[in-house]
DNA sequence: TGCTTTCGTGGTAACGGTAACGCGATCTTT
DNA sequence: AAAGATCGCGTTACCGTTACCACGAAAGCA
């Protein structure tokens, strides 16, 4: 049995009420009592059951955060910068991972407002994420969404640019002197894969180079495995691309595994380009040319924006942040020096 | 104001109780009464309060897992196997961060005792983190400590086979013909720096190579930049290592940066090895010769043992469970085929 | 038909804390 | 020295839900 605060306040020979003022505000409690509170609190080991004060202060200190995969380091570097935040305001952060299904996604969401949290921060599934955020606002609970907008839902947002980045990259690849450009994405019912997407055919047009469909395929963006098996089917084409585009930086991982099945050496047989690092990877060998996001940036801005809507009443209606990617050219285009730096 | 069951109910015209039992056992309600208790749930958006019921229960259907860093590909995994378990057999899974800080893993460990999660999974800091265990024990809260040992603790545990599996590396370096190994490791208050050391000084021992401390550096496993530090101290000597064992995957990449900067070219002036893998970098571009341990199941087998403890009593007083790990032969010592398989 | 057994439902207490108030004892003020 | 202010602490009620018991109505049984 856990120990509770009556038992405390019995061998303390004082009164619950005493006990708990011990552990919150300790203002008005004699030296004496104190001292024997907190003796009897560390001899049994007793700590406050936040359920208990929870339901009484309607207040948990705790805000949830829900991604799609904690495995994907972008989202790792997310919740890190998110937990810093929270952590440093006193918040803590429940996380939950929804492997980009619905359904779980659905439910993690009703468990974060069953404990009671204060707010969320959500990366959502897709754009079919938005019936389940009603559930939020008919509880009046803050939340932000990061990353992905969501079609028709008007709330605070946190996103990078993804049309820019992928026109920057598509340009890279273009001036390097590539026409067959292959792209490697992901359902379209996700913001980012749309607009990196569109980033691509403006980049194509503004190069007067046709948009050829059979070079886009579609790969979940959680499984390394279908990001392989769709570049296969670039590479089966008669006429198959000579560099290609990752919507992310899971999906490259399923990119390059294919390409050296292949025996296709990157970047002599092969350009690859992509959004987001692979933390760690990106050090140990810096390799791929990629667009990084500030991830990191991403949950600290998302975390203080939610914080604003718990402390006070925000007056906008809705705020939206979008933070630049940086362009790191490396050595998976063939291009140590930006060569189109001067174009740009 | 948060939707509550009252208003489910005055909505429904039923009594609260009514509300309760659709929501839960959904027996001995009439179908009427269901059906408008239903309507009303979802018109209003009502979610059940968990710190109530947890409250009235004792249970909370969430256990808690606390690691050092879920930056670190391993935890990741182990985190990813537990919640995986978890999920199926109920149970919601909390997450935290200590950052390998003492006082912040005491800081979660009795957030998650205030949240009443029943059961807990720790990689703890060191053997330092024992006291914290105290608390759990004395509050009847069932825990399995994961990766790493505790000197003096007794409780469940799941691990690997540092010792044997750094003997290996070790033996496959000097099989290639290294005398001049050195040790990034970290601090010894972690068992599987511990054990690895030891590996490391039976390996030279079996091969009759003196072991010579200053081949040894320590350094913060969480940072990066330590082990780059560390590292830089290894090539400073006067007689520099032709070998560096990282006793984990996280100071490997300190270990690389080190190395490119100083233009050793790895495997060709410099072999290396490590423990585990790093996800992604190591399917995007193999590379490192590693041991790897399975780290889902790390997580899963020990969410199992400790939903064993949760559901029934256990009769044994403790319970270990020690993994093997996989040697994985591949660039970076520069012998693709594993030429000392044959003598071992 | 009268009796017991089920079924569907509601009332009440309790989980472990805290807000609000009350009350005697000490301290301050004029 | 009397009046009020302050201090330290306890009592009571309540947060939202569920366990437990009770009760009327319908159903089963003799």
């Amino acid at each position: 049995m856990r120990v509770t605060m009556r038992q405390v306040a019995e061998r303390a020979g004082v009164s619950a009420m005493t006990v708990s003022r011990v552990i919150n505000e300790s203002l008005r409690v004699s030296e004496g009592a104190r001292t024997r509170v907190e003796a009897a609190i560390a001899e049994l080991g007793y700590v406050p059951n936040r359920l208990a004060s929870g339901l009484i202060r309607r207040k948990t200190g705790a805000i949830g955060v829900i991604v799609p995969d904690v495995a994907n380091p972008f989202f790792t570097l997310v919740v890190r910068g998110a937990e810093e935040v929270a952590w440093r305001a006193g918040y803590h952060v429940i996380l939950c991972n929804t492997q980009g299904d619905l359904e779980r996604e659905r439910g993690y969401l009703e468990d974060m407002l069953a404990f009671q949290v204060e707010g969320l921060l959500i990366v959502p599934a897709g754009d079919q994420s938005r019936p389940s955020l009603r559930v939020l606002k008919k509880n009046d609970v803050p939340f932000v969404i990061i990353d992905r907008s969501i079609a028709g839902h008007d709330g605070d947002l946190v996103q990078g640019d993804s049309v820019a980045g992928a026109r920057r990259l598509i340009e890279h690849l273009i001036a390097l002197g590539h026409r067959h450009i292959g792209m490697v994405t992901e359902t379209s019912a996700v913001s980012t894969a749309r607009d990196r997407l569109q980033g691509y055919k403006e980049a194509l047009a503004a190069a007067r180079i046709q948009f050829r469909p059979e070079l886009i395929v579609e790969a979940s963006a959680i499984d390394v495995g279908a990001a392989h098996d769709a570049t296969v089917k670039l590479l089966d084409l008669l006429d198959p691309p000579t560099a290609i585009f990752s919507v992310n930086n899971i999906a490259v991982v399923g990119v390059a595994e294919a390409a050296r099945e292949r025996g296709l050496a990157i970047p002599r047989d092969l350009a690859l380009v992509c959004f987001d690092d692979i933390e760690h990877a990106s050090r140990f060998l810096p390799f791929l040319t990629v667009m990084v996001q500030p991830a990191e940036t991403f949950g600290t801005i998302a975390t203080q924006l939610l914080l604003d809507r718990l402390a006070g009443q925000v007056s906008e209606r809705r705020r939206i942040v979008v933070l630049p990617a940086d362009f790191i050219v490396r050595e998976s285009c063939g291009a140590h020096v930006p060569v189109d730096d001067a174009a740009a």
